[in-house]
DNA sequence: TACGGCGCTATTGAATTCAGAATTCAACAG
DNA sequence: CTGTTGAATTCTGAATTCAATAGCGCCGTA
């Protein structure tokens, strides 16, 4: 029998970073708040050492930026800068696609059912509102599509950027019509792929990221509109503006 | 006019990651070379501390990976990876010669000086045979390519990928016919981007770096069937293997 | 009242110290 | 002679301590 080597000890510095990717990404840390290493450290009950190292892959990732001279803050959600992150991963995304087409018809025996399962159960959740759940699986879809693609670095970059899009990508699925058109053409991508059509799978997958990241864009413009709105009318702060003190768990 | 921020405090991060990514490239610290933070803080006569962070950098810019449960090593060489990451590049690059070539053609006060002048001089460097200049040019080139795309994201995604091609650029450039040659692709793309052609600069690009992948990958087996057969007539030592101290500076 | 100088505080970068885990080497038994 | 077990060494992650700087707030003067 073969045994798994147990999980080592753990390391505090990724353990701090998911909890930090969570914290952003859920938006218990809003945009604009200050990522203080010796506040951080005190919530979450460990020294700043690791605090430290996980704030800067946090920057690496993209999701904290500097502010001034001193100090970290969450990344805002910028709409612009957003749309060309799709850009990218329109690109990537295709590639990644053809590929994967390519391999499949090159060696039939690929597995293939980790995309039908995400999309059966990604529209499951769709359909049922539970927008955390559809959000996962279609993470989980494009992870599908990169590993088909057989490429591993193509798959670490657009890991990379995972935690951007995923802190985005609820304000698409609110919508529940293009949700569902989402998913129809995850199938569409899916299809191409099983059937070996480097071209088309290519090409559908790159409309794809781009018209979510045209969508998203135009949603965080008007979400963005209607937020400031409500500052103006005092029915609501701005979260980007001065901050209460806050806890991460 | 624009105030540029001034210089601040050096940052011992910084300077080590710097330090080391020079070693790498230039090959002081060879592929499968053990990262010790002692001995590299040593060396540089600071504390471990910046060294670990440094080698965190070091390890998410891919020029290291961790060997077995502990500890970092250089990474290594990999023909195959190497030809990855440059179908990555090549799905990167298109995006962005065709980015320019649009934004080129819509707004034609952009500048393109920047591209005539890496082509002038790398073309020169070239033809002095002056190979870490030309690697420069050829490097600074595609940045200004990337600049002219107006995708900051797509220039963040490929600037943290230019390590790993500057390490093995040399390769393609000891071949006089291949260097010329690269020049020449390069000034297509150019054209291409200068009239606003999207379709083809996006072709020329891509097929630009595809071939540069593929060459380089070429390049690398053969280089590396060379060293294994010197290594088995005991004329030169494999550089992978447990090695003597080595200084970084 | 407004502006400039001065000092304090907050916060991060860096150094040093501590603890734990793994590799390696040596000794002993089969 | 070989394989296994135990201890010592080595190396990294984490904590704690030290130092330096930028931002700010207060006060005095014009």
């Amino acid at each position: 029998m073969e045994l798994r080597a147990l999980d080592s000890r753990p390391v505090l510095i990724d353990q701090v970073y998911e909890r930090l990717v969570d914290a952003i990404s859920v938006g218990s840390l809003p945009p604009g708040h200050r990522l203080r290493q010796e506040h951080l450290a005190a919530d979450l009950g460990v020294s700043r050492q690791p605090v430290s190292h996980a704030l800067a892959m946090l920057k690496n990732a993209g999701l904290a930026v500097e502010r001034g001279v001193r100090g970290l803050v969450v990344a805002p959600v910028d709409p612009e800068r957003l749309n060309q992150l799709f850009q990218v991963r329109a690109a990537l995304d295709g590639l990644a696609a053809g590929l994967a087409a390519g391999r499949v018809a090159a060696d039939p025996r690929l597995d293939i059912a980790e995309l039908r399962t995400c999309i059966e159960h990604g529209l499951k959740a769709e359909l049922e509102r539970d927008i955390a759940t559809a959000v996962d699986w279609d993470m989980r879809f494009h992870a599908a599509v990169n590993a088909l693609s057989g490429n591993p670095v193509l798959s670490e970059v657009t890991e990379a950027q995972r935690p951007q899009i995923r802190r985005v990508m609820v304000v698409i699925k609110f919508d529940p019509a293009i949700a569902e058109r989402i998913w129809q053409e995850h199938a569409a991508i899916a299809d191409a792929i099983c059937r070996g059509d480097v071209e088309r799978a290519g090409t559908l997958a790159r409309d794809h990221a781009l018209k979510a990241g045209e969508e998203t864009r135009q949603r965080l413009i008007d979400q963005a509109r209607a937020n400031a709105a409500a500052v103006k009318r005092g029915t609501k702060r701005d979260e980007t503006r001065p901050k209460p003190a806050r806890t991460v768990s």
